[in-house]
DNA sequence: CGACAATATGGGTAGATACACATATTATTG
DNA sequence: CAATAATATGTGTATCTACCCATATTGTCG
């Protein structure tokens, strides 16, 4: 049994960690007038079919009343715009076309962190961090 | 140039790997009525000298903003305490002797996680993850 | 088909987070 | 010492996040 000291905590330390990335990109992105929330969950919601709340929650593991919160925040932009489903309980997302200018604006901003990153990893350590997140967020136990 | 899908963004996944883990942690100390955030922040403020907001906000990395705001809810709960400093502008924090006992409760809820994970890593795992994280938050570039 | 269960979303409330600005206090400097 | 700069915190506003409950809509079953 190795010593456990409350210094090392690894979910404080991987979400300082994540912390400081979001800060990194979201300096990079800018002049975008975008985060990496923000350009994330529009790559996630370009990559869906006919999305809603609910399957852009299944996406990202978050919550579905944050994720209409935040999605509140890309139609006050202008980004995206909701429709009411064939199904009328769901709110069907898509991306306007401003919203598609400014994701691709947006996207040298993010591959050039990004590379940066990989850069610095190499291959094999990004490997190892897909890893080691795995074996963290794998089943418990 | 290797590939750069938008579909791996490092900052996205190591956002949600710390997400989960934070519920995971989150969910194994419910019963202690303590987040693993505040839990982390009782244990800064048990380590610091006469801690200050702006020390705490050294120490973790956040908005001092943000501390205030976090030990305002710390305060609420009877876990903490704040008296103004020698030097008026600054409020020395102390944790109370509620917090004390709390912290200590709630300790061993942290160790089984923690340990659960320590375990699944292993010693290399974990310094591969120190290394890791090191090696994208160090300086840019 | 009608009652009830299941599903999708909306809103209230609350914590975590940051930025910009305001206020209070201390330090510096001419 | 008075004017000014620097520092620590507080506040307003906003986003991100979640949980719980309300509402609307759909599906199911007798």
């Amino acid at each position: 049994m190795s010593e456990q000291t409350l210094d090392t905590c690894i979910c404080m330390d991987l979400r300082a960690a994540a912390h400081k990335l979001t800060q990194r990109y979201d300096e990079a992105m800018a002049e975008s007038r975008m985060s990496v929330t923000q350009f994330s969950q529009l790559h996630k919601l370009l990559t869906l079919d006919n999305p809603t709340l609910k399957s852009l929650a299944a996406a990202t593991g978050l919550d579905r009343s944050t994720l209409g919160r935040n999605i509140r925040v890309l139609e006050k932009m202008g980004l995206v715009s909701m429709r009411v489903g064939e199904d009328a309980r769901t709110r069907i997302i898509k991306v306007t076309s401003k919203g598609k200018s400014a994701f691709k604006e947006a996207a040298p901003r993010w591959h050039a962190v990004q590379a940066n990153l990989t850069k610095k990893l190499g291959t094999e350590g990004r490997e190892q961090l897909n890893q080691l997140i795995s074996e963290l967020t794998g089943a418990p136990l």
